[in-house]
RNA sequence: GGAGGGGUAGCGAAGUGGUCAAACGCGGUUGACUGUAAAUCAAUUCCUUAGGGUUCGGUGGUUCAAAUCCACUUCCCUCCA
């Protein structure tokens, strides 16, 4: 066995003394962040609208980028000729690819899986293209993020269990290919992925099996394909127990306030997620008293702040009156200055729910929240 | 003064006898968005007590039936004098 000390590590400094939720230091080639933590996504090596400095501004800690959107733009020799993603995006805090699994779901009409991998059609040129666990795990060696993913089918919802068992036991062979194939281990820090859809016993055997294979963190994925909330905090419930303690468990895709509580309070340290940029370029907000869509009649003539508990540059700065002529004026402020706002809510949030966990707090907090939306924990839409 | 072209829903613009309350685009309103093919997508947009009612510059005709044909009228544009 491996007894070198993987490049990222999770400490956990606390445990909330009427949940399981974590408070931890993860520490990584690029610096410690504080768990649990939300990462913003920025697949092709941009936060969409939003510079560094001004991620750095929002204390934002680690953020994603994507294997199948930077393989075929500008290229990861590209990427690795500039020095690796940091250098090339000018980003010094720690990064994170996905693998492409994703894209397995996302592109599905233009794609075929196989046993050797998947082929894609190339959405910008038709061209037909191979993506295996071994190719996707040389292309983020060749993009240098300090935590790379395992490449797995993010299989669709809903499945029949046939289905799922291959896609699982497909997914585990993939998943220990590209640990043989990963070339820097001593630098970039792999995870594999859980699988098993909304079957019980296939997340556990997913979740053992991936745990045998001894990785540096494990993410639980097939999460926000369509499937109810309900649903996706069974998909947590059932494979959760079987990760180990002492590393970074981190949630595919969840970003809505509601599900980052739910699956904080399961235990889940990492979580990403599209949608506070992207909502907020469609001109819709979070804030503490749920989400506002600034492109509303309603908001013509209000001069106040999104958010007047909210600390970020575009509350203390913009009237909602002016971010709605933005937003319908299509012009690119808006969407930055809205982007901001909801990734600094998000991130506030996360660092409302370390102090939380920290104070043994966390559960009263939790559902305060709840009620305060007058929300209970399977609303479809959340908050 | 002469010749020609044109006035269609908030705007632009199709339509040139029935299947037209009228394509399409913009604008307006409302939704959706969860490991980003997403500055995207969807619904709705004459009035309505939902059965209907009133529209295609105006008025009057022809016709079973008119935004569409005819007459007059009004306004706009181009060219000639």
């Amino acid at each position: 066995m491996n007894q070198k000390k993987p490049p990222v590590t999770l400490e956990i400094k606390h445990v909330c003394q009427d949940t399981k939720a974590r408070y931890g230091i993860l520490h990584t080639p690029h610096g410690d962040v504080e768990t649990p933590i939300f990462m913003p996504v920025g697949t092709l090596a941009s936060v969409k609208f939003i510079s560094p400095e001004e991620l750095y501004d929002i204390n934002a800690g680690i953020i994603l980028a994507n294997t199948y959107h930077l393989w075929l733009r500008p290229t990861e020799k590209i990427v690795d000729n500039a020095g690796g993603l940091h250098q090339f995006m000018n980003y010094k805090r720690p990064i994170l690819t996905d693998s492409g699994g994703f894209q397995v779901f996302s592109l599905s009409e233009n794609r075929k899986i196989s046993e050797e991998g998947v082929t894609f059609k190339n959405h910008l040129n038709g061209d037909s293209l191979f993506l295996s666990p071994e190719k996707s795990i040389q292309i983020q060696n060749s993009l240098q993020a300090d935590i790379i993913m395992s490449f797995d089918e993010c299989p669709p919802y809903p499945a029949t269990y046939d289905y799922m068992k291959d896609s699982v036991e497909r997914t585990l062979r993939w998943a220990k290919r590209g640990q043989e194939a990963h070339q820097k281990a001593d630098t970039q820090s792999l995870f594999g992925i859980v699988q098993g859809g909304e079957f019980e016993d296939l997340r556990k055997y997913s979740a053992e099996s991936l745990v045998k294979m001894d990785f540096d963190g494990y993410s639980i994925g097939g999460t926000s394909v369509g499937e109810t909330k309900e649903t996706m905090y069974k998909m947590i419930d059932y494979c959760i127990d079987y990760l180990p303690f002492n590393k970074p468990r981190y949630l595919m895709g969840v970003g809505s306030v509601d599900a980052i509580l739910e699956g904080v309070v399961r235990g889940v340290d990492m979580f990403d997620c599209v949608l506070p940029t992207r909502i907020a370029r469609h001109g819709t907000l979070m804030s503490s008293t749920g989400r506002i869509n600034i492109r509303n009649q309603q908001y013509e003539n209000d001069f106040r702040p999104i958010d007047d508990k909210c600390d970020c540059y575009t509350c203390k700065n913009y009237s909602r009156a002016y971010l709605r002529h933005l937003i319908r004026c299509n012009e690119g402020l808006g969407m930055r200055l809205l982007s901001i706002h909801n990734l600094r809510f998000l991130i506030k949030l996360m660092e409302d729910i370390r102090k939380a966990i920290l104070n043994d707090e966390f559960k009263a907090f939790k559902d305060d929240y709840f009620a305060r939306f007058n929300l209970n924990s399977v609303d479809s839409r959340g908050f």
